[in-house]
DNA sequence: TCAAAAGTGTTGAAAATACACCCATGG
DNA sequence: CCATGGGTGTATTTTCAACACTTTTGA
């Protein structure tokens, strides 16, 4: 006999908050619950861990399934682990939020789980804690990309600084001053201007950017302001 | 039958890092831990999720377990959960880290576990995956205390600026300016200078200082630069 | 009386903010 | 030709960093 023998066995469960960024407003991807309990509720997606699984394993195998995507960017959030909230067996969910690009998701759904994105103003009741777990994710979203490059995430290969203000200005409910915003991201060092202009937003056009990967990497880590007054965080 | 029968359970443990700061240095609470696997070896203080209870619940009944305290300031970390982590049997373990007034607790020590406080720059070989634990820990309190308050939990009711800069210069292996130190935590305005000083760290002595519990409470998750350039804290 | 630590102010540099006009072009 | 959105520069204010001397008093 091997093992705590005294002690008890919980079932663990992920979760993911699923984040996209649709050129304009920021959206959570959501599914449909196909069993019970709560079928046909709304729900993040989210599995079992298995037996031999690490945590981001399960995870990555997790996001894979439903958006047939790869190599996504995921952070370990927060584990919630009230007794009660699966009414049908004590489970803990270790729950993670993941930044993908919206486009490239289009092409991979996986139909079986009646997925849909939701802006974060229009988020249903969700089964269990999930409200919770979104309101949590969103805050360390905003958090994290007041200081790194998180947001680049969502963004994709090209993109014009208009959409990424857009994207930040959606994040944080407000309106950056455009020249500010174009100078402080510039001022990172983290985006190389290309030569073609993306057309179909505006008459004028608006210059491609790309992300310099290299220093995108090493700068990962440092506080970049992207964010000149982080307060305006306090209230999200 | 109740329950999702075909999956896995497991055991989760709560593990502690336990912060506390002796006047010039911040240090970490240990245990020898007295039970097989390791025993003798240093460890975490750590204990089962017991069936029904939370793991806030569980990481407080932890943490008065060993140093008699209640109502400390905690929070959650990170989840670890590689498979082979716990040789025994497969143990996720939910990650609490917690900041004490050192003196509180040296009344109050449960003898029993063979604890003793530990310099950061003095961590034994811990069991399992303890010492990527403490480095987590220790980068996140770096992190957290750049903009938020939250070293003050380490001091007692009342310290002198002169500790607290200890506590600081400490943490950022770095030496701040004293006079840019002492500007930047008197206008967060959570300072309330007493008439008394502290008469054994000098000849002159220091004042003492109080936090305005009231503002601290309300400035906690605002962010207040306790340090000017968090940059320092890259190589954490 | 002197060694040791506490306490305090100013100045220059850098960063953040506020703010308004011209540009390019598709319709 | 004009409406629409893209792009850019400057002046002011605020914040940060660097820096050195005086005070107190126990030994």
């Amino acid at each position: 006999m091997t093992g705590y023998s005294k002690q008890v066995r919980i079932l663990a469960a992920i979760d993911c908050i699923i984040f996209g960024f649709d050129g304009s407003e920021l959206k959570l991807l959501l599914i449909q619950r196909g069993f019970e309990p709560e079928r046909g509720k709304w729900s993040l997606m989210g599995g079992f861990v298995q037996e031999g699984e690490a945590f981001d394993q399960a995870t990555a195998r997790i996001l894979k399934q439903l958006t047939g995507l790869k190599e996504v960017y995921m952070e370990q959030l927060h584990t919630f682990g009230n007794p009660r909230r699966d009414p049908i067996e004590r489970t803990i969910s270790v729950v993670y939020f993941a930044l993908i690009d919206i486009d490239k998701y289009k092409k991979q759904l996986n139909e079986d789980y009646h997925a849909e994105w939701f802006s974060l103003k229009e988020i249903p009741d969700l089964i269990f804690d999930h409200n919770e777990m979104v309101k949590m994710a969103r805050s360390r979203v905003c958090y994290k990309a007041a200081f790194h490059p998180i947001l680049f995430e969502l963004l994709p290969e090209k993109f014009t600084l208009p959409q990424l203000q857009n994207l930040y200005d959606g994040i944080y409910d407000t309106e950056f001053d455009k020249r500010n915003f174009s100078k402080r991201v510039m001022t990172t060092g983290l985006l190389i201007k290309q030569k073609e202009k993306e057309k179909s937003g505006s008459k004028k056009g608006a210059f491609y950017y790309k992300l310099d990967k290299r220093k995108y990497n090493a700068n990962f880590h440092s506080f970049l302001n992207f964010i000149s007054n982080p307060n305006i965080l306090r209230d999200i």
